[in-house]
DNA sequence: CTGTTAGCGCCTTCAT
DNA sequence: ATGAAGGCGCTAACAG
């Protein structure tokens, strides 16, 4: 492979001068840069990665930590890695995926090793050790997820918590009192996963708030058939159902009612919120509020590059505000007289 | 951060018996061993990536490139991407995601940088520029995949036409002798993508070697409705089916043959064939000859990190032998009077 | 605007 | 078995 100095004897001039003119870090005359360029293009020159790094003290790297458990969603998983990969490209960064089972082994080794620059936390929980790491480090770190405590941390999510009203505000508009949700399974609550917290958090509070009769499940497996049955016992006048909750329990929730000859939306409406998969090919597309893989990924490396390039590393939390995409799943029910309303 | 001249003070050794003790590349006393890694630890030393890549001309990194297309069955491509890390990690190899839509600019720079010591190509065409290019630049590369033209390289992939020949085998041994074939898209054979091209044509070839009726269908959506429709137009008499498909359009299968009032497994037996998803929880599972990502993933990079640590780089092509799970969606029907038979 | 040069931190050959 | 020292290729002061 051609090096800086064959390139540098190539355009007649010396090696910085070869350097700056292809990293444009200070003026050159045109014609100087030109010769350069075509030296550089000539000889299918690419300064060595290694060398670029030792000098510069910069690896233009980003790792994502993603570690995997066993109730990890790898489809959603990885579509975070990838959306944080295409977003680092557009800022000329590369990235490593870290799935090593220690979650904090890989963020560690790429610190000390000065491989990654900076790096992207994936699947936070609410107690990470990651964030301690983060803060003791010091390490450039930016959180797709809100751990309980985020002082002196960068984080960015979906606001779970609004999007948790907005399902709960949108069925009592539609004149539902008597709510639903399906949540994740009870150990991926167990291990303080922190969005399905957050979540139902938001959801029983909320609830309450406004007044309604609502009851929570946790599947144990891959279908709705269970957590559908046990909600239909503890609620049985239940007319709005929210699923935050897996792809596969969302996708069987239909056939699951239809077993109690219930049909939705008809009886039931429902509404996914806090999912990263799409309702559309369902056989009954259900009114979703997503997690907008793209919208979190592009913001948190935006943020993380910004403390990079710029210095700009303040703490902070970054928000992403729900969308609503109607599918027509959550019908009005206003004129309908209260189930719950004591006959006199 | 710590260097190794920090440890080799804290030592009371020199650098190079620093490097040694933690290399073990040359034999050292135990005594001195064990106190330069006591003083390593001490002091949390690992060795910087850029130093040790540009003097050992290594860098322990692994490139994956995974080109998006339109048509492009994310969920799949990552799985594979998740198997190569999870066993590069193995051999201590760390992972970079390439996702350009550029499928060989990644590998360029790559390779000219020197970032990665090797590379891993997904989702391969039938002439796919990448192979070009590994065999020009003479870069360490494995495919999961197999071009037309596999001249000098190293490949790896489960083997579609035995898989092909399987699926027909065992419906024809079940005394079917009308099978249909739903592919992909027509888009992705158009791009030649490789693999639904190797199926089709070991399915007609063997299906025709054979004696049996066939159709093949493309479906041009996610939902199997329309392919299942024309195939039983052109095919009336169909009793087998072979999927080498989406997960979309196989999941939807069962309901569009029941709209046709045909039930599967009694009316029509199914089998997947060379997918990466599972049927298990299909509402009628398929019997399924899988595509083990894993297993191709890790021979892959097995046989990379053979010709980078250890020189041996003679190519090859690895064709992994296809399974056969079964769910018992394949019904015998050896006693039924054959369809195709002329009444007299 | 351009050239000279001192490192960056580590590996590895050569010497002892 | 250990130490000394020369690069690896590049960036970024420092000179001019």
């Amino acid at each position: 492979m051609a090096t800086i100095d064959d390139v540098a004897k190539a355009a007649g001039v010396s090696i910085s001068t070869v350097s700056y003119a292809l990293s444009g870090k200070r003026s050159i005359t045109a014609a100087t840069r030109d010769k350069v360029i075509a030296a550089a293009a000539e000889l299918d020159y690419l300064p060595q990665a290694s060398a670029r790094m030792l000098a510069a003290n910069r690896s233009h790297i980003l790792a994502v930590t993603a570690p995997l458990h066993a109730d990890t969603d790898e489809p959603a998983h990885m579509k975070f890695a990838l959306e944080v990969t295409k977003a680092a490209r557009e800022f000329d960064y590369d990235t490593l995926l870290l799935v090593h089972d220690d979650a904090v082994e890989g963020m560690r080794r790429t610190a000390a090793t000065a491989l990654a620059d900076g790096i992207v936390v994936l699947d936070v929980n609410a107690h990470d050790e990651r964030a301690d790491l983060a803060r003791r480090f010091g390490y450039p770190t930016v959180f797709i997820g809100i751990p309980e405590n985020t002082e002196g941390l960068m984080c960015v999510d979906l606001d779970f918590e609004a999007a948790a009203r907005m399902a709960v505000d949108r069925l009592v508009a539609a004149g539902h009192r008597a709510i639903g949700l399906i949540s994740h399974e009870r150990r991926t609550l167990e291990r303080e996963s922190n969005f399905p917290l957050r979540f139902l958090h938001a959801f029983t509070q909320h609830a309450d708030a406004v007044g309604i009769e609502y009851a929570v499940v946790y599947p144990a497996g891959h279908k709705a058939g269970a957590p559908v049955d046990e909600l239909l016992r503890t609620l049985p006048h239940m007319t709005g159902l929210v699923l935050n909750t897996s792809a596969d329990v969302a996708r069987t929730t239909t056939r699951a009612l239809a077993e109690h000859g219930l049909s939705a939306p008809e009886d039931i409406s429902v509404i996914a919120a806090g999912v990263t998969f799409s309702t559309a090919r369902f056989v009954v597309p259900y009114d979703t509020i997503p997690i907008d893989a793209r919208a979190s990924c592009t913001t948190a490396v935006g943020i993380l590059i910004d403390a990079l390039d710029h210095g700009r590393s303040e703490p902070r939390t970054v928000l992403i505000a729900p969308t609503y995409i109607d599918y027509g799943s959550v019908h009005n029910r206003a004129s309908v007289p209260d189930p719950t309303a004591q006959v006199s």
